[in-house]
DNA sequence: TATCGCATCTAGT
DNA sequence: ACTAGATGCGATA
């Protein structure tokens, strides 16, 4: 796999991206992680990443459109991340113990609570965020937590604000 | 292969 | 309103 690093209006700043010949394979919020990855050379593939994600995060395209490569997730872990790419859309949300739910992975767990917090691990470990919208994923009872830190909770908020789900706050430098 | 650290929910004060 | 208790993952050594 080889990287690339794409600018975004990000509070957290650019973004890195893994690409392999099926798709984006991974990727991280934090750009300056990439300095001592393998950096990707193919001209087309550097456009077509920067340009999906540059359109989506400016608001002008509801659909990224990028081809993901399921390998780094198997098992539950990839069943709970395809099913939340295919039941919310966007501008919509689900909560994690929703979520647990509806991806059938949980159905002999007894309390829902435990289900959810399974998915919450899940979504921390997810190696295609923003692809796999882990951020419309929200706790029962308000925004839920973000990986990253104390900058993980700002993204989600702006993406969630992008999508209008959230109404704009005073940080918000969004394309609205 | 063993251990650790969590992006939650529910119930009981 | 606030506190504590329950579980299964992925990552690391």
């Amino acid at each position: 796999m080889s990287w690339l690093t794409v600018e975004t209006p990000l509070p957290s700043g650019p973004m890195h991206i893994a690409v392999t010949p099926l798709g984006v394979v991974a990727g991280g919020y934090l750009g300056d992680e990439a300095g001592e990855l393998p950096r990707c050379t193919d001209e087309a593939k550097i456009a077509a990443v920067n340009g999906r994600i540059g359109t989506y995060l400016a608001g002008r395209s509801r659909e990224l459109g990028l081809p993901i490569d399921w390998s780094l997730s198997t098992g539950p872990h990839r069943a709970v991340l395809q099913t939340l790419l295919r039941e919310v859309p966007y501008g919509r949300t689900i909560t994690y113990g929703e979520l647990a739910a509806r991806s059938g992975v949980f159905e002999d767990v007894a309390e829902p609570g435990l289900a959810a917090r399974t998915v919450g691990q899940m979504m921390a470990a997810n190696p295609v965020p923003l692809l796999v919208p882990c951020h419309r994923v929200v706790a029962a009872d308000g925004i839920g937590g973000f990986g990253g830190g104390r900058v993980g909770i700002d993204v989600k908020r702006w993406l969630l604000t992008l999508e209008g789900v959230l109404e704009p706050t005073l940080d918000w430098n969004g394309p609205l």
